[in-house]
DNA sequence: CAGTTTATGTCAGCCTTGTTGACTTTCCAA
DNA sequence: TTGGAAAGTCAACAAGGCTGACATAAACTG
C-alpha cells in the first residue's frame, strides 16, 4: 500500500516499532519472573534453581548433559545448583541403567510441591496476560518470541512442546 | 463453542498452553539478549551498561532517580555502572539547572556510537523475526507482553512509548 | 533562619550465578 | 585393553544484584 517497492505495508518495522518492541521485552520478562522470584527469596534459592526444577519436572529422567544444553550454561555452574536440590530432598539423581555413566534427574515429591507453587504463580500471571490480550494475540505472540530464538533453542523448544501434548 | 459456561473457545488458556508461552518466554529471551552480549564481551561490559546506555539515548538528560525507576536495582548497583562508564567518556553528567542535586546523564558521542552497534544487533534479530510473523502477529506479540508487565512498569513503558514517535 | 527532606555518591560486605582451567572417576565401545 | 565420553569436583574469579551506613549539597518547610 504505502511502499511502493514491495506492495506491502512495512510500518511495522521502523527502527521506532523495534525499538518498542525491544523495551516491551524488557520490561515484560520483569514481570514474568517477578512472582517465582518472591517464592524464591524466601528460600535460600534463585532463578537458576527455579529453570532446573522447570525442566527437569518437564522432562523427568532427563540427564545433566540434556539440561546443560537446555539450559545453556557450564556444568560446573549447573552443578552448583543441583548439590543442593539434591542436598535438600528436592530432586533425585539416579545413576542410569544402560549407560551407568549418566545421571536421571528426578523431582522427589517436594521438589514437585515447590515447581507447582512457582509454576502456578507464573501461569496465572500468563493467564491473565493472555485473557487480556485475547486468543489471537497470544498465537502472534508466540509466533513472535518462536522466530527470535537462536535455531538450535527453537529446535529444542519445539522437541518439548510436542513431547507436551 | 466447546466451554457451554462462557460460549467462548478457551483451549488457549490451558495450563499445557501456558507452560509453552513460559517456555517460549524463556527461550526467545536468550535469543534477545544474545546479539548485544556478544560484543558487549569484548568490552570489559556487561547487560547493565547495556540497559543504562539504552534509556539514557531513549530520554537524554533523565536523572539517576528516574533511570534507578525504570532499571528496578538500587542507586548502589546503577552507581557502579555508571562510574565506569563516566570514565570511560561514555556518559557524561550534568549538574541540574534548576535544581543542583540532580545529575543529568547524556551519552557522549563515543556513547553514542556503542549505543548504535547495540541496538544495530538487537534491533537486527528483531526486524527478522517480525518480518517472520508479520504484522499481525507483531500486534498481538506487543499485546501480550503490555499485558504481563507490572501495572507501574507498565506506566513508565507506555510513556516511554508516547514520548518516542 | 533552623531543621528536615531529597538526590546523589560512596564504602564495605554479602550473595547468586555465571565463567575458565585442571583434574579425577567411571565406564562404554572400538 | 585402551581411548574417550560423561560426570563430578576443586579453585579462583567476575558481574551484578543486594543491604546498611554514612557524607554532602541543595531544596524545601515551618
Amino acid at each position: 500500500m504505502s511502499d511502493p517497492s514491495t506492495g506491502e505495508n512495512l510500518l511495522f518495522l521502523t527502527d521506532e516499532q523495534l525499538r518498542q518492541g525491544i523495551e516491551a521485552m524488557f520490561f515484560a520478562y520483569r514481570g514474568f519472573t517477578a512472582d517465582p522470584d518472591r517464592i524464591l527469596a524466601d528460600m535460600a534459592y534463585g532463578r537458576a534453581h527455579h529453570r532446573a526444577i522447570h525442566f527437569i519436572n518437564r522432562a523427568p529422567g532427563t540427564t545433566v548433559t540434556n539440561l546443560l544444553a537446555i539450559l545453556g550454561v557450564t556444568k560446573q555452574s549447573l552443578n552448583r545448583v543441583l548439590r543442593t536440590l539434591i542436598e535438600d530432598g528436592l530432586v533425585e539423581s539416579r545413576v542410569g541403567r544402560t549407560d551407568k555413566r549418566e545421571r536421571h534427574l528426578y523431582l522427589t515429591d517436594a521438589g514437585k510441591a515447590l515447581e507447582q507453587r512457582l509454576s502456578d504463580a507464573q501461569r496465572a500471571r500468563m493467564r491473565a496476560a493472555y485473557r487480556v490480550a485475547g486468543p489471537q494475540a497470544v498465537a502472534g505472540f508466540r509466533q513472535v518470541l518462536e522466530a527470535m530464538m537462536d535455531p538450535d533453542m527453537r529446535r529444542r523448544y519445539q522437541a518439548l512442546k510436542e513431547s507436551g501434548a
